[in-house]
DNA sequence: GCCGCCTCTGTAATCGGTTTCATTACGGGA
DNA sequence: TCCCGTAATGAAACCGATTACAGAGGCGGC
């Protein structure tokens, strides 16, 4: 009906034309259309939808000062764990009328580096840094905008927090393996210094306390398939095993479980195996894995919120907590 | 040692201003260096280092036209197998200056109405299109931006495609199966209208007839875990099983495996599993699978470079075709 | 009847770059 | 010596929206 409009499409100014009014009257009526009389609006929405205006966004945001992008900055994309995450995020941000635009802290050092460009506000309005091993540095220099931390967290940067009670988590795995009567319970971890490792080696230490148990072998892993075929290869090397294995994250958990199965040690009659995060693979793996659910989802929606709170300029709390819940499959069995 | 600078950054006013020259001039050392003279552009860059000066983009790209995104549109981010693809469209953009915006078709109808929104020029400069069921209509408007197709792609939608030599695989499919002395091979296929599925589909039945081969049975997948568990399940209630089957992607591979042994088939002595991707997963899974390997990365970087061929107006190639290879592990046996 | 307030709208400044066009300086050829 | 071409630079227009400010008109209160 309007392919004859001009090839890029109309601008404010021809709208206005159509409608008969002022450029400011389109602008108010798009953004604030309460102020605008009855009679206006429709006359300018006519125009819009005669006309298919849309309006220039780099116009828009250089005008108020913004770039109207998030930037979200993942450790591994390929983890599913991740995708839901974004998805969440992103659906709060098309509400609000933001782009995400998602970096891959992983692929490579040159990419790191050129984070420092991006954490700047002439690139971006806010960030959401779900790696808790990059520089803080970065994001405490003062052309760096809004900043939340989902999942991870940085060490010794204060930025508001959301994540999951890994905690808590960590503890119902010890309760639940107790429970089934197992005594030694060993450890994959992800790497030593990230702070998901660190809650999850608390919240099992406790656990183990509260049980009486004393802690067993412990694995360092890097939340990878291959660091968990790689714990599988230590644990059927060693003559004296753990009976249940807790792993970080359920890709170490498949990982664990191949290698063990190709080793013919059997889950969960000769080892319990308990993983972590709740990924759609885990209800399909054979046995079907006991793990700990995360609201992947709802982390993603309450960082997105957060970050918008505190780029309008409200308080927003600190730490946002989000309870796990057990999801008890066949890798877990009694002694 | 900029930190009194203020709050919002230097504008390239202040840069011009501490290099002694005008704002002309910085613009131009900064985007064509050539045409400044050797110490004009010393002392720019000099005040740019002291400044911490980084272009807004906003001003930039309302001034050249341009929004600096790219568009991405997935099916479904949680399949680790476009994640690959992103990092590699991902590289070649930033490279280019250019950010890459990532939209999951698969969320909601909701967001798939929005599309309308985002194919236009007034909101990003190019669009990569990996889901190849959506409407071609919303691509030919005239103020869509170039397109390029990759993966998939939509019937019907003339737009620059790069793709893995589907048909070429399952040929290679057939003939694994049929050097080991299958004779009957099964199908679980993706969607009936997708690319993929079609293309995979032609070559496996122009395989099987190079071998003199009958097709045998077709199930009816959609890509998902999920499906492949219901072949599985299919497959079991069979009294006249087929000796080999092939899935027209890892992920329903991996959830037919799965729901296979459970059902106490054991693969690959009572059934040979080939999978499509070569998705990391495939190497932990037990047995380990049997796959075509498709250039992830490569796809990506080729579609990313020549769209940004096609927005500077050049040339491209209407085809791009990538070449896959077997993968052959222990999914897959003799008779 | 006048004043002040409120509602609605228009004019024009503004955001921060890029780019066109004009200007200057200098070197070489006639 | 004069003219022209070239290299380097600056002044100012321009991209397309938003928004501060101002003005017009209507209405109620004193």
């Amino acid at each position: 009906m309007n392919d004859h409009s001009p090839a890029r499409g109309a601008r404010i100014k021809d709208v206005a034309r159509i409608a008969g009014v002022s450029t400011a009257t389109v602008s108010r009526t798009l953004s604030t259309p309460d102020i605008v009389s009855e009679e206006t609006r429709k006359a300018v929405l006519a125009a819009v939808d005669q006309t298919g205006y849309s309006v220039n966004l780099s116009a828009r945001h250089l005008r108020q000062q913004r770039t109207g992008g998030i930037l979200a900055l993942a450790p591994n994309l390929a983890n599913p764990f991740f995708s839901e995450i974004l998805s969440g995020i992103s659906d709060v941000l098309r509400d609000a009328g933001l782009n995400l635009i998602v970096g891959d802290t992983s692929i490579n050092s040159d990419a790191r580096m050129r984070l420092v460009d991006y954490a700047n506000r002439a690139r971006c309005d806010g960030l959401i840094v779900l790696d808790g091993s990059l520089d803080p540095g970065v994001f405490t220099r003062s052309q760096c905008p809004p900043v939340v931390q989902a999942c991870e967290w940085i060490a010794g940067l204060s930025a508001p927090r959301v994540f999951a009670d890994n905690e808590a988590g960590a503890e119902l795995v010890v309760d639940h393996l107790a429970g089934l009567g197992h005594t030694r319970i060993g450890h994959v971890t992800g790497p030593p210094s990230n702070s998901l490792t660190r809650s999850r080696e608390a919240g099992f230490q406790r656990g183990l306390a509260r049980h009486g148990l004393a802690p067993d072998v412990v694995i360092r892993g890097d939340f990878s398939l291959a660091s968990g075929q790689a714990a599988a290869e230590r644990l059927c090397a060693m003559s004296d095993r753990p009976t249940a294995i807790f792993c970080d994250n359920d890709e170490m958990a498949c990982g664990l479980m191949g290698a063990l199965r190709r080793s013919g040690l059997r889950v969960p009659d000769d080892l319990s195996v308990v993983g972590f995060d709740d990924i759609e693979l885990s209800r399909h793996l054979t046995p079907t894995l006991t793990t700990l659910h995360q609201p992947r989802k709802a982390i993603g929606l309450h960082a997105a919120r957060i970050l918008l709170r505190l780029i309008d300029g409200h308080d927003v709390p600190e730490d946002t907590r989000l309870s796990v819940s057990l999801e008890v499959r066949e890798s877990t069995g009694g002694l």
